[in-house]
DNA sequence: TCCAGAAATACACAAATGGTATATCTGGTT
DNA sequence: AACCAGATATACCATTTGTGTATTTCTGGA
């Protein structure tokens, strides 16, 4: 059943001239003429009567030409149906988010595709910014929220909100009552910061190289909740972002102040693996994943107004 | 939409590799991989994923393989719907007839195709002998219903029941009182034949030269019920056949003699135009016809034997 | 009988098809 | 970690199929 040549017969049919129908379709009167007698000897019986001024249907042309119309219109939809699906996103999504963002961030993001595009399966892992990158390079991660540091400006990932880094002690402290604080204060403080390897870190240090200042770092923990309750009990200072601190979960025992001359910022990316291919799904992941990541800076702006 | 090609698609997908759907279709696998690939060009989408040891169906594949096998399923039903309609005779044949087998056999004829065939229609011609097999030689009749001598067996029509001819009297007389004639009594005797130009007068005149005697023409009339009208005034002697006499409308003033030494013997012959193509229609027509006229002729020989 | 319009055929060339050989890829194994 | 077996993809070539141009044949009307 070849379905140029049926339609061609149908139109041939109404027109009721092959030569006509060439010149239609821009081609020659003999391929016309060869497509029918193709049809007619699949059949085995004459489509058209040929008169000396065209063509009509004989009574077996005009008994399957419904039929097959009806056979072409289902054809043409199901073209189209295939189109349909083959648009909509689809399939599965590995992403990969810091502790920090996952809260905010995964939940917002998982309720928007699932509304939005229910066939698309979503993974999400967590970890630590240089664990993520690993798993990205490595293929087994499609996405991965990430912070990085304001300078590197790097191809394969998305640069979503910037947001500033803090100085996190506990309620009442003296050091973190103004909304901001000088980076010079930070000499010699007790911090505790984030385990290496890590890109935050290097930076951290590369900050306090470049200003001639010691970061006296006394402890080392990836676990955030770890971090605040340290800094909750007044014996240590943390560098953290807006993320994290909306996360903290001692975050009324906690006293921030914005990190200034100079301030250290990160900038939240969407970055994607560059092994494997980028699929329509995480096409729209990172579309959706841009506008949840707005939603929420929006939001965090908000209750940091609140919180200062 | 490529049916083989999706055909293939759902068989590969069943069978979860391409490879051995080569091996069963007795084709390469690069074929098979060829064919895999163009379709999901055509869809813009993989519809395989490739495994080390096979393939399987992607998400996409599997949404669209149930849609594609009902397409499928559709377009084989049309395919079958297709050769039924045209393995069903239909369209228009012309048939021609003597008036003489004109009531019995077009009438049984028609019944039966329109309960076998109702989509064949029939145009039924009459005419005398000479006038349908013009018709005939002219191609526009595609049938014809003839009486022939017994001798000349041409290769286009199709010989039926075989019929003697008899000598036909008034009630009461004299000379067809006994159920045989000798041709010879025809020798002067005064006849009422058919007009010229005729296959059947030539045929009569042939047997009178060849037996010495002279056929004594007295009227001529291509009217069955003029001949025998004049027969049954008893004026006249004519000469007929079984179908003739059977449909003479007064057969009861007539009384008929069968001639022999020698007996003059014609056929029911069904004689079909070389001129155009033998449609699957006419066939079916000779078939049926063949039928009907075996029907007829048992029935004669019945009321024949009543009548005589 | 001829003529104009239309479809069928002949032929040449371009494009697609399908096979063979080979390369590449994947998953399990050593 | 490297290798191997099984499986799919690609390169290349012969063949087939499709398409256009030119020509012939056919049909219906004058």
């Amino acid at each position: 059943m070849n379905q140029s040549g049926w339609k061609l017969f149908l139109e041939a049919a109404e027109l009721g001239s092959m030569s006509k129908l060439a010149l239609i379709h821009g081609t020659s009167q003999p391929h016309i003429s060869r497509q029918m007698s193709a049809l007619e000897r699949e059949c085995g019986k004459r489509l058209f009567q040929r008169t000396g001024r065209g063509i009509v249907l004989t009574e077996f042309g005009q008994r399957i030409a419904p039929k097959v119309r009806a056979w072409l219109a289902s054809t043409e939809f199901l073209e189209n149906e295939i189109q349909g699906i083959a648009a909509t996103p689809m399939g599965r999504v590995r992403l990969g988010i810091i502790p920090s963002v996952a809260n905010p961030l995964a939940s917002a993001l998982l309720l928007r595709m699932q509304a939005k595009c229910p066939h698309v399966h979503i993974q999400i892992r967590e970890g630590q910014g240089s664990q993520l990158q690993h798993w990205l390079d490595e293929g087994s991660l499609d996405l991965a929220f990430l912070l990085r540091s304001g300078k590197t400006g790097s191809a394969d990932a998305l640069q979503m909100t910037e947001t500033h880094t803090f100085l996190v002690g506990a309620k009442g402290d003296a050091l973190t009552k103004k909304p901001n604080v000088p980076f010079a204060k930070l000499d010699g403080l007790p911090l505790v910061t984030f385990c290496r390897p890590s890109e935050w870190r290097d930076q951290l240090d590369q900050h306090a190289r470049e200003s001639g200042l010691r970061l006296n770092v006394q402890l080392e923990a990836d676990s955030l909740a770890l971090q605040t309750a340290m800094v909750a009990k007044g014996h240590y200072y943390a560098l953290l972002g807006r993320y994290a601190i909306a996360n903290a979960p001692d975050r009324e025992n906690l006293q921030v102040s914005r990190i200034a001359d100079p301030a250290i910022t990160r900038h939240l990316a969407l970055a994607s693996s560059r092994a494997g291919e980028t699929t329509l799904a995480i096409r729209t992941v990172i579309l959706e994943a841009r506008a949840v990541a707005g939603d929420i800076a929006n939001q965090l702006q908000l209750s940091r107004n609140g919180l200062t």
